[in-house]
DNA sequence: TACCATATCTACAGTTCTGTCAATAGACCA
DNA sequence: TGGTCTATTGACAGAACTGTAGATATGGTA
């Protein structure tokens, strides 16, 4: 025997067929259901072997293309991210502010946080590691866009522009609103049958007590 | 040898010294050190092994005083939840609704989200299990609370006395807005030197913006 | 003092998880 | 067709963690 390795060349145990992707293709596979399973089992559920399973590979697969779980939490947490200010820097710009009311927006923002379980992903990754870096420029993106509309509107209407703080206040309100209302919600509404009514009434609620303060300082 | 096992009194080997305590003692020595851990490594720091060394006992010790793994978290949660709610409860009712103003009590709970960690304890609970049950009746028990002192208020001062609702949303907002901000809050202050100021202002002009409200319906 | 309940210990079993290594096979190109 | 690049795999190593079992010591009590 010229093998150094013991034997295992077996040819009765099948190997599992292989499909070759792209990289990029198979990165994302992987953080797909990567992403899935901390939605659905927490923080904890992050498993290579069950990973690699639900996608279909082995899981030294997703260490060849993330080099370690640590560089696969890192690249989930940095996806969620920029997908979620993408999404809100898509509704802030894609149309004309006066079209627009910002009470969609706000419902728009808690949307994206409780249904897709974003909040959830966001909430992992803020007690998991330092997530403060990347995600500082994409939130003061965010800011801006904000900001430019309200003084756009304001120029419109012919009012006191608010100021640049005022807009990161806002920003900064709406979003901790959001992202703590979907971590506890459903504290506030279990047990009661119309958990949803509540849910939906007390984001009109809390749109209409920023938007008083808008008109007041500027929307 | 009568002894049924192999050897192993091997005098040699100094064992630790015990130091018995009483159940409570140990259960609450045991909670402070997985507190601990939580605060400052995150949900996956709650190793059984690590706890031990931080109290000094052994981990066997700790599986006998809460059953499993799961238990002590499940406990641990339960502790964290009842002390913020029990320190909310004292802050609504220690005094009269005239005396302490309503942005008192949100830098209050501000401030106990964010100066000890609370908000990160919530949080992993939030992600780890569902936590609803027995989370429920202590809010309800502070919604209750700032119900009756916006009431009692609107008495006083011959104005209409505010839904229930209101004061349900109000007390939901606040918690999540304190909750968020703490989970999140880094990431908008980062880089700046001037972070606790920044904070600071960030919470007054909630606690304004709130007040705004409350002065329209009744504090 | 003798006894009991139990808090605590040491040692170990069993599982699971991440990460390494060398071999293998699919895709693209000359 | 043959060759190269690399995505993929099986097998294993090593570590860590939870949980179990039986022995032991400690504080209170009769």
């Amino acid at each position: 025997m010229p093998s150094p390795r013991k034997k295992k060349t077996t040819p009765t145990k099948t190997s599992l067929p292989r499909v070759r992707r792209t990289a990029e293709e198979a990165r994302q596979r992987i953080l797909d259901a990567a992403e899935a399973r901390l939605r659905n089992g927490g923080p904890e559920a992050i498993r290579l072997q069950e990973i690699a399973a639900d996608v279909g590979i082995s899981h030294p697969t997703i260490l060849h293309h993330f080099e370690s779980r640590d560089g696969l939490t890192r690249a989930l947490g940095l996806r969620i991210t920029e997908r979620l200010v993408a999404d809100l820097v898509d509704a802030l710009s894609s149309k004309q502010p006066t079209e627009t009311s910002a009470e969609e927006i706000i419902e728009h923002v808690f949307t994206t946080m409780g249904d897709s379980g974003t909040a959830r992903l966001i909430a992992w990754r803020a007690l998991s590691f330092d997530s403060a870096e990347e995600a500082r420029a994409l939130l003061d993106s965010v800011t801006s866009l904000l900001h430019a509309r309200r003084v756009q509107h304001a120029n419109d209407t012919g009012v006191e522009p608010p100021s640049r703080q005022d807009s990161a206040f806002v920003a900064r309100l709406a979003s901790a609103a959001a992202l703590g209302d979907s971590l506890s919600g459903d504290i506030w509404t279990a047990g009661s049958p119309e958990n949803d009514q509540t849910n939906a009434r007390f984001r009109r609620w809390f749109a209409h007590l920023l938007m008083e303060h808008l008109d007041k300082a500027g929307c």
